[in-house]
DNA sequence: AATATTCATCGTAATATTACAATGAAATTT
DNA sequence: AAATTTCATTGTAATATTACGATGAATATT
């Protein structure tokens, strides 16, 4: 075991799912957090502002970009990351309709 | 390793992974789902609803209570769950905010 | 008291995640 | 061409998650 049932749940479950683990780990919330302060596309120093190696910063963008809530736009020799507002959108829906239900709901 | 290294990360950026960890599997966003369903509170047929054996519906129950979105209320034999309006609150300000800056910034 | 119901917890096994050093790929610079 | 820079990928190890059968605890029912 340890495999998650996806098949077993709707479209939806699995989408809000998938969007909530891209934020589950501090470190990638920090890593969208470096780009929003620095307003636009941002390089590699991402990995100057956190206390991760380059190695593990590399894998936490590459579950970002699994999701394509970052995209990263090649412009030799750096790659320049920024978020994608129309995913970033979408996922912003899904996640405020969902949790606005919870909270209006009187138990 | 495999330990996250959540000392070196920021309250919030702490809190806004916790949260979204708590969603970041369908079974406990498909809870969640039938916790609203049926509009108000519900008993352990939560059990009856997934496609999940009873010992795991508990697990992903005691991840929920953990991070206060639901609670449980022993009504014996029988445990009656609901959501928690406060936290869920908290949750969508958290993460509406942390999003909603996101989908608004142009790249 | 014996049985049944409801739910939590323990034990176990499979798989996923997290982390980083080391190496590789691709382009720039010297 | 050699060295440098930037980032991805591979390999390896530790830890966490997911899942469920089995067992336990607590109360209700018979």
């Amino acid at each position: 075991m340890g495999a998650s049932k996806i098949e077993e749940f709707t479209d939806t479950q699995n989408r809000i799912a998938d969007f909530a683990k891209a934020l589950s780990h501090p470190a990638r919330v920090a890593i969208l957090d470096v780009l929003l302060k620095k307003k636009a596309c941002i390089c590699g120093d991402i990995v100057d502002e956190l206390p991760l190696s380059q190695a593990t910063v590399s894998q936490h963008l590459k579950e970002l970009k699994r999701i394509g809530i970052i995209q990263g736009e090649i412009q030799p020799p750096k790659v320049c990351y920024c978020i994608n507002p129309a995913v970033a959108t979408e996922m912003g829906t899904l996640l405020s309709n969902f949790i606005s239900n919870m909270a209006c709901c009187v138990c």
